[in-house]
DNA sequence: AAGACACCCAACCGCGGAACG
DNA sequence: TCGTTCCGCGGTTGGGTGTCT
């Protein structure tokens, strides 16, 4: 049996409320309340409105005390904070900024935070992009291009990664960081390339296996910047999963809730890197990433219920994308609505800047 | 000047779950 | 226990406005 509807949709206008709606609403309720009903309301008060676009009229415009625009930095970062934390639950979110309601913060995610810390993503894919072709054009002239195969016959070659994994279109995915080739200049921010180190942790779980070894690696200095990419008898099949994988990630990772865990295990160590981390919020929930099934399947592995150590990173890993656990800086005790949070961590805000 | 495009945000929609009989 | 009603939430849409070409 279908729901019934909760108004008579025919005969209730809709779109933008006039201010004469809106004063019969307001005046209706600060002096008789909602009356709990939401759906006999505006027939009450002869407004040919449905309840639930009162209702939402109410708590999003003319409810006393609603802050409209103009987010200040430090709100911007417990949003941020509580997304990374408890993902796209924007009422939650609401709840720790006074004045704010939830469609105004998820209306200012999606339209300004989402698109900063993408932009501020993007540039440094770029800077990176940009170095690795500079170098790969020198090893080109020089005629120093290596593929070098060891005895599994494991193509390991960041040139190779970057073959596969490089996007020829404009859509760009965060560049897997630890693919970056070994530092041929001096001059090579280490920082960035360690920063990104989350992603590549991410490409694991999707197959591509990742030497680390740096002891093992020539020319690496001891930094663990450099990688070995080894794809086991990839297809282009596989090779098409890569690509659209990573595009996946790129396109997720501002989008869903990063911190829960995959397996549902209590892996304390999904927590590492980020300091005072809300631990209930994440064990409570075992939520899985929508649209990034392919990591469960691929990266768990015969659908394995247990999870590595490398495995059981990624959530906070993403967030660590977003908010490079060094910059955790700052900590208040949120009391939060339904006991659902009891603590939050909130990110210094030098990220969001610019 | 005007059309195309991008951005922003108020409002809508549909679903899950709580409350209730 | 089950069906119904309503609330609250998160995702999405669409119109207004600003910017670019």
């Amino acid at each position: 049996m279908g729901r019934a509807p909760c108004c008579d949709k025919a005969n209730v206008k809709k779109g933008p409320w006039s201010p004469e709606e809106d004063t019969k609403l307001k005046n209706y309720i600060e002096q008789y309340g909602t009356g709990g009903n939401w759906i006999a309301l505006p027939q009450k008060i002869g407004l040919k409105r449905c309840g639930k676009s009162c209702r939402l009229r109410w708590l999003n415009y003319l409810r006393p005390n609603i802050k409209h625009g103009g987010f200040s930095e430090e709100e911007e970062n417990i949003i941020c904070s509580l997304y990374i934390s408890i993902g796209s639950r924007w009422s939650i979110i609401a709840a720790q900024l006074p004045g704010r309601t939830d469609n105004d913060i998820k209306n200012y995610w999606n339209t300004r935070l989402k698109k900063k810390l993408l932009g501020k993503q993007r540039k440094e894919q770029q800077a990176r992009k940009l170095g690795s072709l500079k170098q790969e054009m020198k090893r080109v002239m020089s005629g120093s291009f290596n593929m070098v195969t060891d005895h599994q016959n494991r193509i390991t070659s960041t040139d190779h990664y970057n073959q596969f994994y490089l996007p020829t279109d404009h859509c760009q995915p965060p560049m897997p960081p630890g693919s970056m080739p070994p530092p041929p200049y001096p001059n090579q921010d280490l920082s960035l390339i360690n920063d990104h180190d989350p992603i590549r942790k991410l490409l694991i779980k999707l197959g591509g296996r990742f030497c680390e070894d740096d002891n093992q690696q020539p020319n690496d200095g001891g930094s663990n910047t450099n990688l070995q990419c080894s794809l086991n008898n990839i297809s282009p099949t596989q090779e098409q999963f890569y690509e659209n994988s990573m595009n996946l990630v790129s396109s997720q990772l501002m989008n869903d809730d990063h911190q829960y865990g995959i397996d549902g295990t209590n892996n304390m160590h999904m927590l590492q890197g980020l300091n005072n981390f809300p631990v209930e919020a994440v064990y409570n929930n075992s939520q899985r990433l929508e649209g990034m099934e392919c990591f469960y399947e691929v990266g768990m592995g015969n659908g394995s219920t247990g999870a590595s150590s490398i495995e059981s990173n990624s959530w906070v890993d993403m967030a660590s994308l977003v908010y490079p656990p060094t910059v955790t800086t700052n900590y208040e005790g949120c009391h939060q609505q339904g006991g659902m949070l009891q603590e939050c961590a909130f990110v210094d805000s030098s990220y969001l800047r610019g």
